[in-house]
RNA sequence: GCUCGCGUAGCUCAGUCGGUAGAGCGCAUCCUUGGUAAGGAUGAGGUCACCGGUUCGAAUCCGGUCGUGAGCUCCA
């Protein structure tokens, strides 16, 4: 007998050779009904894996992500099995579940169509209606390659040739007539998958390498009810409509030319947006030590050079020449600053030093990958760069994670971090600064009490990282802030200070963003918001609208007030109906539309309506204007009108 | 950069079989002075992304270039 631990603690004798499904039968039928797969003692696996040793046991049903795993990948094979029913000849590389879906790489004997999907969709249901069994076999090597060999599915030998040098044992999944290459685990059967949706075709390389050939990339959902299923695509409906290139254009906030693919043009509302970000972001900075710098868009070649960009960076960089010479604009800001820390001596007693730079970069990346603001040629990095001593290292992390919390904290963010460490090969400085760097990364995220992510060998050659990824809207994580450690750059610069006893010492430098870029960040922040940004972000914060032209003038001089406040404040004059301007105030998102008419210019007061909320009623103009300055002053959320 | 799709007025989009362009919104002018999401009239706006080809004739068919979208690869 094995004793199986639940989740709770409690504990229950199974045999020998007992399946998941047996347990959770007799626990309840309803957990038999739920559950997709088990985790046993961390592994993920199949309903009917036998179980042969003591373990910790947790049911794993749609409410799991890894739950959700098993379903989408026998969604896949769903999706395989139809698409090798409609084209017998089309080879399939490989289907794995995704963060919301699944997809499959297939080589199509002529490349379908968007139209194809529809007859895709249709076969899968067609297949699923079977309800078949899938089957888990073992084979060895020779018998998986024979077994592919026959079907003509060259792509699946090469996966199997990669499986069987990795020494791992090779299995394949039957589902009626047809079977695939496969893992597992998967669902018993696919009578569990009952709504499917073919969502895209596009095109993705061979095991995913650029040189590779180039297959079809199909992706698909798939849920366990249509109204799920409904919900979803609701969702992605949603999603669009928050997109920040449609919204960036509505609301006037920035645009892309021809003349510029890439190069983000900052209109007057966009540029509002952007200055109260750096207004915000200096007021931190200046309270938490960092001196401001600025440093050259265009240097030296030779700086490049020195700096290891033109040996690593070049393709993505920018060249010209100024009277004969060769210059590069920049794509980082490192080597200007390390220029001016070089340029003077440093005692121990002004480290850290931290230095900010808003720095303009430039950086030639492919044309496929631009996509609105969150990718650019054309960026501005929150950058700094602390200098310190290895000693100092886990304090100023700590700091940069707290300033990181708070900035993030306060437009409502949430974020996950991850830890990369030294890579395996590749690397510059000894392996004891290295232990001593993440150790001081480990101990200051220790500190913090914050959970994350390791990726053991992803840091970079010149020392390891700490990333922070925001999801947005669409569930895309996008990294923004990033805290670097640089063993490389100050032994390039030669950058010294004065030790207590006398002795030249090498700084380490820390090379951190929290924004990220203001391009991306502002991305991240209209899609966030759907457009309606909070009052302190709003370009145009308020709009008094006159009810008629009699009471222009007294609409004026609510817009002096709030003017004289400090906000931004906007009159309509336009002889229009109310409801007229009201739609189009609403229209662009201007948080608070304030009427007068006859009624509020006689008493000084204006009737207040709220962007998304409605009438709330009048109410002094003195009253307003200092609740308006209160919501900027304390940079407030408002999350009930954002939400 | 690669694969596939798309490119018509400021925006959203029609445009049949190849016969040199249309709507709504927006904008301008005029009328209307209306109390919480669209009052009315008139008018201006387009080298149909660009270059070339086929054709008596191209927004429409073909080729190329540029831009853009979905992915792949790479990244703030």
């Amino acid at each position: 007998m094995f004793t199986l631990t639940f989740p709770d603690g409690a504990q229950r004798q199974v045999q020998p050779g007992a399946t998941p499904l047996e347990v959770a039968k007799e626990i309840s039928p309803s957990l038999a009904k739920a559950a997709l797969a088990a985790d046993l003692d961390g592994e993920l696996v199949s309903l009917v894996h036998p179980i042969h040793k003591d373990a910790r046991i947790r049911f794993l049903t749609w409410e799991d992500e890894a739950g959700k795993t098993v379903y989408w990948h026998s969604s896949a094979h769903v999706l395989a099995q139809a698409v090798k029913e409609l084209w017998p000849a089309a080879l399939l590389d490989d289907g794995p579940a995704t963060e919301a879906g699944f997809f499959y790489d297939i080589k199509f004997p002529t490349p379908i169509g968007e139209e194809d999907l529809t007859r895709i969709e249709e076969k899968m249901r067609e297949v699923l209606k079977r309800k078949e069994r899938l089957v888990r076999r073992e084979l060895c090597a020779d018998e998986a390659r024979s077994f592919f060999a026959a079907r003509g599915e060259r792509f699946k030998l090469e996966l199997i040739d990669a499986i069987a040098a990795r020494g791992e044992s090779i299995s394949v999944y039957e589902q009626g007539a047809w079977a695939d290459l496969c893992r597992g685990p998967h669902l018993l059967d696919t009578g569990k998958i009952k709504a499917v949706k073919v969502l895209s075709v596009a095109g993705a390389y061979l095991h995913g390498d650029e040189k590779n050939e180039q297959l079809q990339r199909v992706r698909a959902i798939s849920f366990p009810s249509q109204a799920e299923l409904d919900q979803h695509l609701f969702l992605i409906e949603e999603a669009k409509k928050r997109d920040h290139r449609k919204l960036g254009r509505e609301l006037e906030l920035f645009s892309f030319h021809e003349v510029g693919p890439g190069f983000p043009f900052w209109h007057p509302n966009g540029t509002v947006v952007y200055d109260e970000l750096v207004r915000f972001w200096r007021e931190l900075h200046r309270e938490a030590g960092y001196s401001e710098i600025r440093t050259p868009m265009i240097l030296s070649e030779s700086l490049w050079h020195k700096s290891g960009h033109w040996e690593h960076y070049r393709e993505n960089m920018y060249f010209t020449q100024i009277d004969e010479q060769d210059y590069a604009v920049k794509p980082m800001n490192c080597p200007g600053c390390c220029t001016i820390f070089g340029s003077q001596p440093h005692s121990y007693k002004e480290l850290p030093l931290k230095l900010a730079e808003l720095g303009q970069v430039h950086r030639h990346e492919k044309s496929g990958v631009l996509q609105g603001l969150f990718r650019v040629r054309m960026f501005t990095q929150d950058d700094a760069h602390i200098f310190c001593t290895p000693p100092q290292i886990e304090d100023e992390i700590v700091k940069v994670i707290q300033l990181v919390d708070w900035i993030y904290s306060t437009f409502g963010f949430g974020y996950e971090m991850e830890l990369s460490t030294r890579p395996e090969e590749k690397f510059i400085g000894s392996l004891e600064v290295w232990e001593q760097a993440e150790g001081a990364l480990k101990a200051a995220l220790a500190r913090v009490g914050a959970a994350y992510k390791l990726n053991p060998g992803d840091g970079a050659f010149y020392g390891p990282k700490i990333d922070f990824h925001i999801k947005d809207c669409l569930g895309r994580r996008w990294q923004c802030a990033t805290i670097q450690l640089d063993f490389s750059m100050p032994e390039r610069f030669e950058l010294e200070y004065t030790a207590e006893d006398g002795s030249r010492q090498r700084p380490v430098m820390i090379h951190r963003a929290i924004f990220g870029s203001f391009e991306r960040f502002i991305g991240i922040l209209i899609e966030h918001f759907a457009g309606n940004l909070p009052t302190w972000l709003a370009p145009v914060q308020a709009i008094v609208l006159p009810i008629t032209e009699g009471q222009l003038e007294a609409a004026r001089s609510v817009q002096q007030e709030l003017l004289k406040a400090g906000l931004r404040a906007q009159l309509e004059t336009r002889s229009e109906k109310i409801g007229y301007k009201i739609r189009a105030a609403e229209l662009r998102k201007i948080p608070w539309i304030l009427v007068v008419g006859a009624r509020e210019a006689e008493q000084g007061l204006v009737a207040v309506r709220r962007h998304g909320q409605g009438d709330l009623g009048v109410r002094p103009v003195a009253e307003l204007v200092s609740e308006l300055r209160g919501l900027v002053d304390g940079r407030r959320l408002e999350e009930s009108v954002t939400a």
